[in-house]
DNA sequence: TATTGTTATACTCTATAACTATA
DNA sequence: TATAGTTATAGAGTATAACAATA
């Protein structure tokens, strides 16, 4: 949702009455933690969405790349699995990207059954590049802040991801599809 | 996308080549401030999400009421216009909130193409105990943090938001209905 | 002629469940 | 009988464009 969603008043303890005054988003949106991390996470997962657009290439794309390098010639069972992807989506990523020679399905004699994956050489090219246009739209985000800000910030929000539970290196978007990084 | 979508390596500077080594996902992902906001904000947008189901409300049924709130006697295009909601979706929205008798649409003598939005009684209750969810989840988010930390996380996060170019209190995801606060 | 609200159509994405071939 | 991969079907959600009423 939109500016009205923060749901947090200017006064974190003011209560459900400020609801009925005046002052709508404009001022109060920006003090709730959960409405700016969600809507600053949106944002950058936009952002970087349109950082990959001149490769053609979609936040999902570059995570399932990235998973398949960072483990060669699993099958695609296993990837889709660590991705949180399943099977019958896997097809169609799959197809997408071997269509393009990113990657591709080999045989396994061992068991005839299963789709080992594997880079091509130009997925490796494509990777490289993905990866050299994420690490600058990293520096962009970053570029206010100093390493020390950086790591603080960093910090802060661990701790809050501590509070949700969340297992870290495990993006849930990936099964919505709304996808990015930095 | 998931683990894998983390686009900057442990070392910020470290380059492509760390793609292809055998250290993948698990160490390297919540170093990236950009895969890290994307992953909590996602996290904390559906977090939010299920605190608010049991009210059967979403996230931006939670939006639209608050905005209809701030901003009582509005035309329906209007307040499309300030969540960045098309009016033919707002037409849907409106009819879901209309029929639980939340909101309701009245004739304007002066303009009678529009339809001026109001609260029901029944809404305002409804939106005072989201709001008191809300609250609780924030809260819990910020469970870990003192004041100034807080403090300091959101003076952080809008360092980044301003490298966005992101307007304070407009969160983009209304538009693709991932939402969420906290 | 422009605007508000509405409706209709087509398209995308996804989940679910069959289906095959191997094991 | 179970599993990896694939395909088919149906459903949700959305964008686009037409439409009616009013200005």
């Amino acid at each position: 949702m939109g500016g009205p969603l923060d749901a947090a008043p200017s006064a974190a303890g003011s209560g459900p009455a400020s609801l009925h005054d005046a002052t709508p988003e404009s001022t109060a949106a920006f003090h709730s933690v959960g409405f700016t991390v969600s809507t600053i996470g949106y944002a950058v997962a936009r952002d970087f969405r349109q950082i990959l657009a001149p490769l053609e290439l979609e936040p999902r794309e570059f995570a399932l790349l990235r998973a398949v390098a960072a483990s060669e010639g699993q099958s695609q069972h296993a990837i889709g699995d660590r991705l949180q992807i399943p099977p019958s989506r896997m097809v169609a990523f799959v197809d997408a990207l071997e269509a393009r020679s990113l990657i591709e399905r080999r045989h396994n004699p061992e068991d005839r059954r299963t789709r080992a994956l594997h880079l091509t050489g130009a997925g490796r090219e494509l990777i490289d590049r993905a990866f050299a246009l994420a690490v600058g739209h990293e520096q962009r985000l970053c570029g206010d802040l100093s390493d020390a800000e950086r790591e603080q910030l960093l910090a802060l929000l661990r701790r809050v991801a501590a509070q949700l539970g969340l297992a870290p290196g495990v993006h849930a978007a990936l099964l919505d599809s709304v996808v990015a990084d930095g």
